[in-house]
DNA sequence: TCTTTATGGTGAG
DNA sequence: TCACCCTAAAGAT
């Protein structure tokens, strides 16, 4: 939608009423993501901030067409060609750009994890502040990096090999690089292929053998208790920062001595 | 129809 | 670390 102009904004929230008119016939100039939320930049300067929590969800669809759904529009976004539509979401703004740079989540985040390179990535899961923290606790913090959240968390420690409870501290150079690329390529491949992060093949050869969504998906997330898809062990679910986690002890062992 | 759970985040202690 | 907030789907009754 970036570069074209918002024939209409609508916003549910009584609050935001009043930036209907002031943000309808501008420009949308940028559409960004900044960790989880969303950035619509206009061209008066002010910028829609939106954030899914765990239930939003944007609807891409035909202009002026709105699809029957029992759930609540927040907030839609209208240009000549399509209309972007944004469900059930709470966390919904209108800022300034100096509110964008004091913003409390915005300013807080660390590197997104898929704009930024992986020579960034690298330097984080090596920086000091970071050695001693658990990766199980370090991946949900988006100050560390921004954009991982609790099911690629435990997908990227899988493909890395790496047990939720160590730490950067006791990984050797080439294990962070082998993490690092295991972050990078997991989100990725997660974006692009609507949160697989199971091997492709494998996960189409299950789609076609008439398995669900969640059977074919992942490697381990929300696998608990099944085989691990490598070497048959039974996955084990655990919890680490108050959020369910699920890794395979003999694929992902734990390795606690400092290099 | 009620209860639980969730790919998230905040703030108190 | 925990309780809490938010909404909706899934699960239990």
């Amino acid at each position: 939608m970036a570069d074209s102009l918002a024939s209409e904004i609508y916003f549910q929230f009584d609050h935001l009423k009043r930036f209907q008119t002031k943000l309808s016939h501008r420009r949308i100039t940028l559409v960004e993501a900044r960790g989880k939320a969303i950035l619509t930049h206009f061209d008066c300067g002010l910028a829609i901030y939106s954030h899914n929590q765990l239930y939003g969800s944007w609807t891409i669809c035909r202009s002026h067409e709105t699809p029957q759904s029992k759930r609540q529009l927040r907030l839609a976004i209208r240009t000549d060609l399509k209309s972007a539509l944004l469900y059930s979401a709470t966390d919904i703004e209108v800022l300034t750009p100096k509110q964008i740079t004091a913003h409390r989540y915005l300013s807080a985040l660390g590197p997104d994890v898929l704009s930024e390179g992986i020579e960034r990535i690298r330097a984080q899961l090596q920086s000091s502040g970071y050695r001693r923290r658990r990766f199980g606790s370090l991946f949900l913090d988006q100050h560390f990096i921004a954009g991982i959240g609790n099911y690629l968390r435990s997908e990227i420690l899988f493909v890395a090999g790496l047990h939720p409870q160590m730490r950067p501290l006791d990984c050797s150079t080439s294990m962070l690089d082998r993490l690092a690329d295991a972050i990078v390529a997991v989100s990725w491949q997660s974006y692009r292929h609507g949160g697989v992060t199971n091997d492709l093949d494998d996960a189409a050869a299950l789609k076609a053998q008439g398995k669900t969504r969640n059977q074919y998906r992942h490697w381990v997330f929300a696998r608990g208790n099944e085989p691990c898809r490598r070497c048959d062990t039974r996955i084990v679910e655990d919890t680490a920062a108050s959020r369910r986690i699920f890794f395979c002890p003999v694929c992902q062992p734990l390795l606690t001595e400092a290099f």
